[in-house]
DNA sequence: GCTCTTTCGCTACGAGTCGTAGCGTAACTG
DNA sequence: CAGTTACGCTACGACTCGTAGCGAAAGAGC
């Protein structure tokens, strides 16, 4: 047993950060151009300039690379402006959430990963930290903005207040996953307006139920 | 060139529908015992007691006989029956959508299938034809049955009506999809309620729509 | 019955991928 | 400078893929 350090290793060779972000960015052009199921590691690896064994000693498969190589895109095309009202907040969000959608990266990747994670409880966990509880806290923090507006109401029941943010993230995200890639239609202003319009509707009503 | 002929091949040893029956029922098996993942077509082959070549011989790889499989677990597991009300229908359909996404086959199987379509055309279709357009007729029927029961009105531009249609298949599917799927929570009576709640609610506020 | 056609099970194959092991070297710490 | 860890490289057995070739089986048409 090494003594406990102040920051994790402490002795050694350390991993080449430029390495980390090689093999990232040779994921996401694999993905484009081979798809989620013609994809090798060897592949990833020479194309990052980098040996295939540098590869499993940071990553145990290709779903948590791939996972790692998505989440990067939504962190940072993933935000909620503050558009004024409840309905244009969702419909910024929608739209965010499908440009994300339509990059040929994320669209091969997302289903294939989230289908691996349902025989693999680590690698849902992984997709739940890094991907899923992200998108999450944009509906939180417009959940938010909109009782300071007045928009929604304050709930006292703390359980079905986390009920309720846990359905409209379902709504939300759901639809727009399932619209991009199963339907395999375009999100346009349009079709956001429709939505969020429907999602506002619907919460004005369950708002009055007991 | 073979003359034309009433109904496809003419002649020849026909190919054994019994071998078609245990070739997807394997494929079933092999989906719950080994997740999509690690299925491979000589598994299911010996399962099935039935040559690889055989396999090949119908369908052109994985995907085609995967989805295949899984289409007829939707046929024979989803339908509409009259609750009555177009609440306590939305329920049904979602609470019988949520069952079969929860058996091991389609929960490893659908996503996987969805996410090679996004770079197979060819297979794309075959999924919409074989399992999202069934999919589809329930939700065209249970606004038929509202419409017929004055919860709807009959809406006059065709193109709004589809798209409108659309919209709510997406908004069901799609969220019932994320919800066992990606956030892997379970959907009980009282899930489908709520948001069967929030569908009706939405679809009356967007009904009042220019 | 006989022939023709297609499918069947079986075996075998080259190609490609997987994940790991071993080795010598590079980089950083104390 | 000694200790430790990461690196690139090579090689490997195991596995899967999809296909080819064969003789036998099962119907259709005459």
């Amino acid at each position: 047993m090494t003594s406990a350090s102040p920051s994790g290793r402490r002795t050694g060779r350390p991993r080449s950060a430029e390495a980390d972000r090689a093999i990232l960015d040779a994921t996401r052009a694999a993905l484009v151009e081979l798809g989620w199921g013609k994809l090798t590691l060897g592949d990833v690896a020479s194309r990052a300039g980098v040996a295939k064994t540098t590869l499993y000693r940071r990553w145990a498969g290709k779903s948590e690379l791939v996972v790692d190589a998505v989440a990067a895109l939504f962190d940072e095309h993933l935000e909620l402006p503050d558009r004024g009202g409840l309905q244009a907040d969702i419909e910024g969000v929608v739209l965010q959430f499908a440009a994300l959608l339509e990059r040929p990266e994320t669209k091969t990747a997302l289903m294939a990963v989230v289908a691996e994670s349902t025989r693999d409880d680590a690698l849902r966990a992984r997709i739940r930290s890094a991907i899923v509880d992200r998108q999450k806290t944009l509906v939180l923090l417009g959940r938010e903005r909109a009782q300071a507006r007045g928009e929604l109401p304050h709930e006292s029941d703390p359980g079905a207040a986390d009920r309720n943010a846990d359905l409209i993230f379902d709504v939300i995200a759901g639809t727009v996953l399932h619209r991009t890639l199963v339907s395999a239609e375009s999100v346009d202003a349009e079709w956001a307006r429709s939505f969020a319009a429907l999602v506002v509707g619907g919460l004005a009503s369950v708002g009055t139920l007991p």
